[in-house]
DNA sequence: ATTGAAAGTGGTCCGGT
DNA sequence: ACCGGACCACTTTCAAT
């Protein structure tokens, strides 16, 4: 990854819809090249997709919180069973898997604090293998792009 | 938002890049509908933008970490100083502002643990309102775009 | 509010360097 | 690896419904 391609990617990043044209432009090649890096960023999974940043509330689910859970046993087993039934719930928009005191925090996003207590008590706690639950209310979520520098090449 | 809205953005929440035209076919209206559906819903701000998903191993940035973080005094003008002043880090690429035992979770990308181990105890202790920090490794983090239906109208 | 058609613009391929 | 140009697909506008 050099600097053009670094170049591209901090382009599309701001706006994944920009024009390749507009991208060839910024980055000072012609729109051939652009294109061409663009695709082999893509083929190589540099670029994994593009999405649409959505307003959470204009779309009816204002509420949203990160719950800490412990799983027990903490087996690849169940950490894995675990993490595949909560990806799929529809409340669900992120999901970390990490180290230290738990082992999971779920981010969720629900219409009101009766649809993120409801999750909580009705959904979660159906599952066996969950120790320990710990509701945090997210009142701001900002998100920033990494900033992507040439990895030489 | 009705339910051709709700169409259009699931569209392009998987694939922000999708040409106006596949979107249009999709959804089953003409290309100057969807395109101007598409216009509203970002001039009512339910479309605040698109970004890439980029792998950031791939960019360098292998190692993954959530930090929860306890300022003192929990007033808005530390809250508000340290939010800013910790989102403009160039580690930083994600920042919960929440309830509960922490009044943050901050989500870092750096090159290796030792980068991590030097964001922690070099700059956020620089910070006199960090009471205090609780690092946790984030072994796996994935997304899912919000499931989007409509509001009626 | 949605449409089809027209005009303008951009995406994409390829041959040359 | 990059570019320029040709071709064609797409975006965008607009008058009509």
């Amino acid at each position: 990854m050099d600097e053009l391609d670094a170049a591209i990617l901090r382009s599309l990043q701001s706006d994944a819809r920009r024009s390749n044209r507009d991208v060839a432009a910024e980055v000072g090649v012609a729109p051939s090249t652009a294109l061409e890096r663009t695709r082999l960023l893509r083929d190589r999974g540099v670029i994994r997709g593009s999405t649409l940043e959505v307003d959470l509330a204009a779309v009816g689910r204002p509420v949203q919180a990160l719950i800490a859970i412990r799983v027990r046993p903490p087996s690849r087993r169940a950490i894995e069973a675990f993490r595949d039934w909560v990806q799929a719930l529809p409340e669900t928009i992120g999901l970390f898997v990490v180290s230290g005191a738990e082992d999971f925090l779920v981010h969720v996003a629900v219409a009101d604090n009766e649809a993120l207590y409801a999750f909580v008590i009705d959904r979660l706690t159906q599952r066996p293998e969950v120790a320990d639950v710990r509701t945090s209310v997210v009142y701001e979520h900002l998100r920033r792009p990494p900033r992507i520098e040439a990895t030489d090449r």
